[in-house]
DNA sequence: CCGTTTGAGGCAAACGATTGTAACAAGAGT
DNA sequence: ACTCTTGTTACAATCGTTTGCCTCAAACGG
């Protein structure tokens, strides 16, 4: 429509002010580009130039507030930094998992960030020796060296329980998300050091669940109650798991704190507003994620080969209502 | 690697049979194509085949439940049907809004979902005069003829009045989201109906509010608390709003039900769970994300210009704990 | 008046995959 | 012995951009 060469539409278009094009021609081809509407076609642009500014992000569950914050703010970030995000969501499925990341790959995207559901690691290690930009976030592999940008969950379950002993607390049941992820392994480990240290009781049978889901929730909850010695508190490792909790004890007819107290690992923008506030461990989620984005960045356009970084963000403590003494049967007959 | 060039590897790996290639050769490649790892190059692909499989979602806030559920039930029927869905969040910021939409269609996508932020509507007819294939979720455009998936707002927020009148309440009050949208428009219709119709106080200062976050609800809560007359039950629109506007009245040291009702439009997960149980309307939202996701995949892959369709979905009214009978200042004398 | 600089912008190759057509060889048919 | 299949695989063009290089004309210097 400008009667130019797309070459010189391009020079004009990406501004090569070096390229000496009258500024006659240069209107005559933004004016027609605006008429058109012109949009260039970024796989083409990404084709030839090795670059696609766009990255990728693959949780487990994006309905999960833990995980949609995390979006959340690498969408803020990339943004800002003129990438693209692509979000996927692999439900907890090492399949899909393993899917998207062939996916993106595919795609062309410059770096990948990754919340891993850790059934495997081949297509992590797959990244590795290709050499490809990723980092991971919330959760890693124990024996692989790479970027990831962790949360200090041991150091967090052992104050929760630290906290709960502190209370006169002295079962206290742990529940559990899925068995084999790195987060649940590190509370878990948090867990037993506590109840070693404050010689609370020592049994298996305490610790219990097995998922993120609703169901899962109540489900070990009501396995818990239903002990001939049941947990007088409850450490509970994630947001969605912590309403199944309060489903089973509500139709237990219990009371929260009295009958039982919980402390929920996640806090959210709910937490205080919950039928009983919620003492939280929270993590600095969005700070996370930009701490993520900008370690993803930071290989993406780097030339050289960057040793990997593994940061560890403290969480905070929140106390709120959920947590109180315990109060003993002989206490309770008073 | 497997000696032979890039078009006969193409027919292998797309499985083209009809194309006689011997067995030895085939396996010849897929042998090599495993060994390398390799990976077709989608870009190339979309580029050469007109056809990206890739669809597009853009919705305000990826981080509120309510889209978040959409978004991973159309991610859902995207994996199922093949295709690789791409989500981008606006913020509720119209200048992010146009971003994506350009940002999508420059790399190919096939069709886009879009709940719009609606402060312009211009890329949309933009889209509509390409003859894009797009469908709007949640909020559409009075009027502008499009796909879309919507709920019966007007209704819904009819029947919750309904229901307020019903217990003895005169005085409700609405806290609104942004106004300009189109969902909030129709709720506030419904709301002044039902207000008319029942009878109740008519007064444009109990419809208070602007925004979607939660201290826009806290402060629009105060504000109808502060009234000389302050209602005696709340229609809120929007499920972070109701969080701040639990917290104003908690601090005004008011109890739900007894002091002020409250009706949350957007049921979700913890509503049952919260200080106390909430009266919501609910929304199918995986119902709503799998219809728009099918809708448009009969756009996308449809040859001729199909009508547009426009579904409304119905919306469910769970009753709860936090609606109760108005206590009027000489019954609660008794 | 001729050679050289400079301005303006076109040419062509490349990115990686796809696909209609062509090419080449071996074997079949006459 | 020659043509005609048929089987096997290569060639070339294409998608839309980008970029190094080249061309062509006008202007300039001597």
């Amino acid at each position: 429509m400008a009667g130019v060469h797309p070459s010189t539409v391009s020079r004009v278009l990406r501004g090569k002010e070096n390229i000496p094009i009258p500024e006659v021609t240069r209107q005559r081809i933004k004016k027609a580009a605006k008429d058109l509407k012109y949009l260039p076609d970024e796989r083409a642009r990404a084709l030839r130039l090795g670059k696609s500014h766009t990255i990728g992000l693959v949780v487990p569950d994006i309905s999960n507030v833990f995980f949609a914050e995390i979006a959340k703010s690498i969408e803020i970030e990339s943004y800002k930094a003129g990438y693209t995000l692509v979000v996927c969501d692999t439900n907890e499925e090492q399949e899909k998992e393993v899917h998207f990341v062939n996916n993106l790959i595919s795609r062309g995207v410059d770096g990948l960030i990754i919340a891993p559901v850790q059934d495997s690691d081949g297509h992590i290690l797959d990244l590795k020796e290709k050499n490809y930009p990723f980092v991971l976030i919330d959760r890693c592999f124990e024996d692989m060296e790479a970027n990831a940008i962790i949360s200090d969950n041991e150091d967090a379950a052992f104050k929760a329980v630290a906290h709960l002993a502190g209370l006169g607390h002295k079962r206290v049941g742990f529940l559990s998300g899925r068995q084999n992820i790195y987060t649940i392994k590190k509370r878990l480990a948090g867990y037993r050091k506590a109840v070693k240290e404050y010689n609370l009781e020592r049994n298996e049978a305490l610790i219990c669940g097995n998922g993120f889901t609703f169901e899962s929730g109540y489900e070990a909850t009501l396995e818990i109650l239903l002990l001939p010695n049941p947990s007088t508190a409850l450490l509970i490792s994630g947001n969605i798991i912590t309403l199944g909790a309060i489903k089973a004890i509500l139709e237990k007819g219990l009371n929260i704190p009295d009958d039982i107290s919980m402390i929920g690992f996640t806090d959210n923008i709910v937490s205080p507003y919950l039928v009983c506030p919620l003492t939280t461990i929270s993590h600095p989620l969005r700070e996370m994620g930009k701490k993520a984005f900008d370690l993803l960045i930071k290989h993406v356009e780097s030339k050289d080969n960057l040793p990997f970084t593994e940061e560890i963000i403290k969480t905070q403590f929140h106390v709120r209502r959920s947590t109180d003494r315990v109060l003993s049967q002989v206490e309770a007959a008073w």
